[in-house]
DNA sequence: CTCCTAAAGCAAAGGTCTTTGCGTTACGCT
DNA sequence: AGCGTAACGCAAAGACCTTTGCTTTAGGAG
């Protein structure tokens, strides 16, 4: 009655690497709203069949990519200049969603969400808690719509507004000097 | 050598009422993501080569109806307080995302966004800065980061944060009192 | 090394979407 | 009212996606 033993190394490793790498160019080149998965399994040089029965359908696919191309457990800055470290984090994401996979990534999963935060946005959150240390000068809603909601406005919809001067004029307004 | 003449009465505007509808229906029911054209066409009791012919594929679809969702000939808030229209503004596109089926449509508008910005936000843009009047208190950028940007983000990821007094909270950091 | 079985591969069947050519309807102009 | 043709309907064909049962491969524990 015990939970049956995975098996995440060798040949499985290698075909969880090469569709990871095979959704990424996809999405690059008919972004993400046109990524299939038997495309996808071509691709990889893999069966169809597989990626149906790990991730069920293309939109959770491409959340599980999404979630980990921006690494969670990535040093955070931390200078003790709250001010220096929110724009220095503000400058990361920005540049994350500056990537075209990036943000096509963030469109499809947009498409998907609406009944809870996706991980990668909850992961986005919980960096900005981390950085505004204890007691906190900012709460998560003024970081959200100080910061996260305009960046990831402008990466979904705008995305070549996505300008070297973004982060400061939103840390501007979110901490006034 | 001249365009052809368009027939836009009749039978099509006919069609064109019940595959809106159609839409909004299923939109309401599945989701966008899971709203197709065939699905659309029997609902509407058209045949599905209409739809075919006249968008194109699912997307375009969805688009044109998200566009006339919200009437952009309809009358904005001008009582001569700046901050009291662009509140009420604010209020009114809180309003209309906070309807699952505007929410809806906005992230599969955004599944497909990134050429171009859309004409349902470009449309917002414009009234915010018919609101602002001449000379313009706040520039196009401030009225996305400050206002629309947040917005969006929050009926996209996190709907259920659409509260009464976000319009409040977020007029207050862009024209300080 | 051997065994057990998780995970991948294969093939066939079923389903849904999309396209295309052609006939029919009826809008809009004269 | 009559005419030309835009827009719709229909049906068949094809492409593509998805599911399912079974076989094969190979990870991991002993």
């Amino acid at each position: 009655m015990s939970a049956p033993v995975r098996r995440t190394g060798g040949r499985s490793a290698a075909v969880l690497a090469s569709i990871r790498y095979a959704v990424e160019e996809l999405v690059r080149e008919r972004g993400a709203e046109k990524v299939t998965i038997p495309l996808v399994a071509e691709r990889a040089g893999v069966n169809p069949t597989s990626v149906y029965r790990r991730w069920g359908d293309a939109a959770a696919l491409l959340n599980d990519i999404a979630t980990y191309r921006l690494d969670p457990d990535r040093e955070l800055p931390h200078s003790g200049d709250l001010r220096a470290d929110l724009i220095a984090w503000a400058r990361e994401v920005v540049e994350h969603y500056r990537k075209p996979i990036n943000a096509a990534l963030l469109r499809g999963g947009s498409a998907s969400a609406g009944e809870q935060e996706t991980e990668c946005l909850r992961n986005r959150r919980a960096e900005a808690l981390v950085i505004m240390g204890e007691p906190a000068a900012l709460d998560a809603d003024e970081i959200i719509d100080g910061i996260v909601g305009p960046i990831v406005y402008r990466a979904i919809f705008l995305p070549w507004t996505l300008d070297d001067d973004l982060p400061v004029r939103l840390v501007d307004k979110v901490l006034p000097a």
